[in-house]
DNA sequence: ATCCTTGCAAAGCATTTGCAGTCAC
DNA sequence: GTGACTGCAAATGCTTTGCAAGGAT
């Protein structure tokens, strides 16, 4: 089963992590560094609950509540990135260079996208007079193979951004 | 004072309004017709509570909840769309058909984008095998020309997608 | 030793829901 | 007249916060 990306920075950022923390001031806890390292972990975009159940199994008595205070921590020192969507719940990304996101309307997952054209152009376009752009956020929404077969003929009414109540999962299947 | 652009399409909008919400079996109620009067009336993106404030001074026993479910019903009818962005709170949107955003991080406002090149371009390069695209969601965010100039020559941090405890200010002023 | 962090529980918000009265149909 | 809608208030779910105990520097 798709194991792949696991992984995939948490070698070179953990390292930094302690360093980019000690300079700000903060301090590089046991807590900080198994929610970044449990954030690094994954190629999905977690919500902080999600991390706190892969987080708790190393340490038991770790709180949903740090976990929040973590994350916010690594956001702040740009360790870490945090997505907002109709679901009215923040996931938590550990990349931190810009890039798309594609969001499946039936089970809520959100894959990273690399390098896409549109974003390149939005980057060079949206300097117009009067406003300073900073940064760019595009998000693909539809619906993955699986999801899309799962649904079938049904209902293809084309969503726009409605439907708080669409999708309940959030979280495939977390390592053991 | 800049009222251009109030009333745009409330006209032809309101009119249709009845005969859409009674062709899927729900009622043109007088708090549905007022809330999305409201909404149709700005060119910004207003939260609930906003709408309320307004629709409030025209039916005065309306109440927050009603203009949940009524813009709920608004979007569910494909009549308005809802934007989520890192604010944690539901701004709605009179314009359904297709449009980026430009979000202010000083202010929090929110303005239309037309026929944007990286929209297009989005909408045609998202059709990647496994995923059915549906729609994207593009917004570009950076400082507008007031709060640009009122930072100053201040902390000068590009942001990303990070900070809920940004923008205070939603909603300018209203129309008395 | 200092004082930043944690854990717990309680508070805060935005949003939703249950129920009796009201209104659109 | 009937059943959907409203208004109120209470409930919900996510996130933040206050405070005493604990841990990093």
């Amino acid at each position: 089963m798709k194991n792949k990306r696991r992984g995939r920075h948490a070698s070179s950022s953990l390292e930094a992590l302690d360093s980019i923390l000690r300079s700000r001031g903060e301090r590089a806890t046991r807590q900080r560094r198994a929610v970044f390292a449990a954030l690094a972990d994954r190629a999905d975009h977690p919500t902080a609950e999600a991390i706190h159940r892969v987080t708790r199994r190393r340490i038991p008595g770790l709180s949903l509540a740090t976990v929040y205070t973590s994350l916010e921590v690594l956001v702040n020192a740009g360790l870490a990135g945090r997505l907002s969507g109709p679901d009215g719940v923040a996931h938590y990304d550990a990349r931190t260079d810009g890039h798309d996101h594609r969001r499946c309307l039936g089970c809520g997952r959100i894959e990273d996208l690399d390098r896409t054209p549109q974003r390149t152009l939005a980057l060079e376009t949206c300097h117009a007079p009067g406003f300073r752009a900073v940064d760019c956020r595009i998000e693909i929404v539809g619906y993955c193979a699986a999801c899309d077969e799962a649904r079938g003929a049904r209902t293809r009414t084309p969503v726009a951004e409605s439907s708080r109540t669409g999708p309940t999962q959030e979280d495939h299947h977390e390592p053991s």
